[in-house]
DNA sequence: TCAAAAGTGTTTTGTGTACACCCATGC
DNA sequence: GCATGGGTGTACACAAAACACTTTTGA
């Protein structure tokens, strides 16, 4: 991957040379996870000078014989071996100075994958998760992508269970509240929570207890499978908010 | 701009016989209108013999330095000769095979005109204004991309203030209701309608009545200058449906 | 005087929000 | 027995929806 990276920088200096139609397409993924309390992205070092020492989302050309989805898919399954995961598509950024090395126009996406179920080869290229509330700056303008994405997310876990991609298949709905709470940036109302979520009916009572908790267990549930749409789709006419 | 659409399929012609980053970029603008109680949306005949027959929106290629918003404002300008209008980025497609002559990936936007405020070269080319309803198919997948922007926007009349794009800068709730219901596609109570209006505060009376009307004219309004943006914006997390 | 739409309030229903107590478990 | 979170219900405020009559104008 390190090879690819750097084969991608000298591909874009040579393309920002050439005539007219020469204008080069990336994929970038913002591809969320959830640890410890906290919403992560994966990020890696940033290949160019110019963003010494900067983080990166990760992102590639696209090839000329895979749609968007399939880079998106590729970009996923090369850095975290998955690749049944969430997908959707967000925004399209395409300034003419955002690339040092040529005109690069990106198209961005953000998935959400369990952050345990994955195995990623954090031995170099700086690739790891790293809590969102802290980033402050990456390279080229993925900072901005970063934040055009949460904004995304923040909508739809308002309005769609996609959530549940964040968490392993059986959780409790303390960690359910928490996660929600991570990604809105801000407290919800035990009870209210408990129960606009049972409002929904998306869930299932597994009839079992946590484990290993300092207190008193919780309940487990789990999805139901009719919700477990993890590919990009359209999106519905907005409905009534769920949370919050 | 008959020579221009015919350069242009020529180009992409040329471009997909060339290697690896040849693939072409393209803007395609869905520009709403407002006429006789129907939304209208804004169409040329193909000029791909593949499509003979069939009508297209407005798309070009992206030039090399102009970024996204650029394009798109300059296929405005070329079109109806306004560029003072509401434009927002909607999705990307980039299927692999969906132009006949090479890979293009295209960027869709929608913008919202006041279809009396234009002028537009109707002699040739089969440009003119189309009932929305009344499309059942279009050249490429301009379906799916019109289909696409016109749920967008409608989420977006429900959350912001970007319907007025649409009237003149004097018009009568009447209007406006009716305005909304041709993009909504279902009735609203007077009664209710108003009242949330009112509540929302966009528009100043402006102590006027309409005139030349078969019945008992209504007071005219026009919207508070300060929600007249008209660029392109990153949205705003969902608050509160304003509509319906 | 008729047709067409303007203008205007109240009632009912549903949803959002704030809030407190007892319970079960691990340590 | 104490700390921690699990689990539950009620009251109030506000927003949405249903609904009818009188007024004004032009024809």
């Amino acid at each position: 991957m390190e090879k690819e990276l750097k084969l991608k920088t000298a591909e874009i200096e040579k393309i920002s040379h050439l005539d007219y139609f020469n204008i080069a397409i990336s994929v970038d993924c913002v591809i969320f996870g959830y640890d410890q309390k906290e919403l992560k992205v994966l990020l890696i070092k940033s290949d160019l000078e110019e963003f010494a020492g900067l983080y990166s989302l990760l992102g590639d050309l696209i090839r000329p014989d895979e749609d968007l989805e399939a880079a998106s898919y590729r970009i996923l399954k090369e850095r975290t071996g998955m690749d049944d995961v969430y997908l959707e598509q967000v925004f399209s950024f395409g300034g003419t100075d955002r690339h040092p090395s040529g005109r690069v126009i990106t198209i961005t996406y953000y998935s959400l994958i369990d952050i345990k179920h994955h195995k990623l080869q954090l031995s170099h290229n700086g690739l790891h998760w790293h809590s969102v509330n802290e980033i402050k700056k990456l390279a080229f303008d993925h900072k901005l992508i970063l934040d055009t994405c949460l904004q995304r997310l923040r909508q739809q876990v308002l309005e769609h269970p996609v959530i549940f991609n964040l968490l392993p298949e059986k959780f409790s709905l303390r960690q359910l509240q928490e996660l929600y709470q991570a990604i809105l940036g801000f407290e919800l109302d035990r009870r209210n929570f408990r129960k606009k979520i049972s409002i929904k009916d998306w869930l299932v009572d597994l009839n079992e207890m946590e484990a290993n908790v300092p207190h008193r267990p919780g309940k487990v549930y789990k999805l139901k499978p009719e919700f477990r749409k993890k590919m990009t789709r359209r999106k519905a006419l907005t409905n009534k908010l769920i949370i919050a």
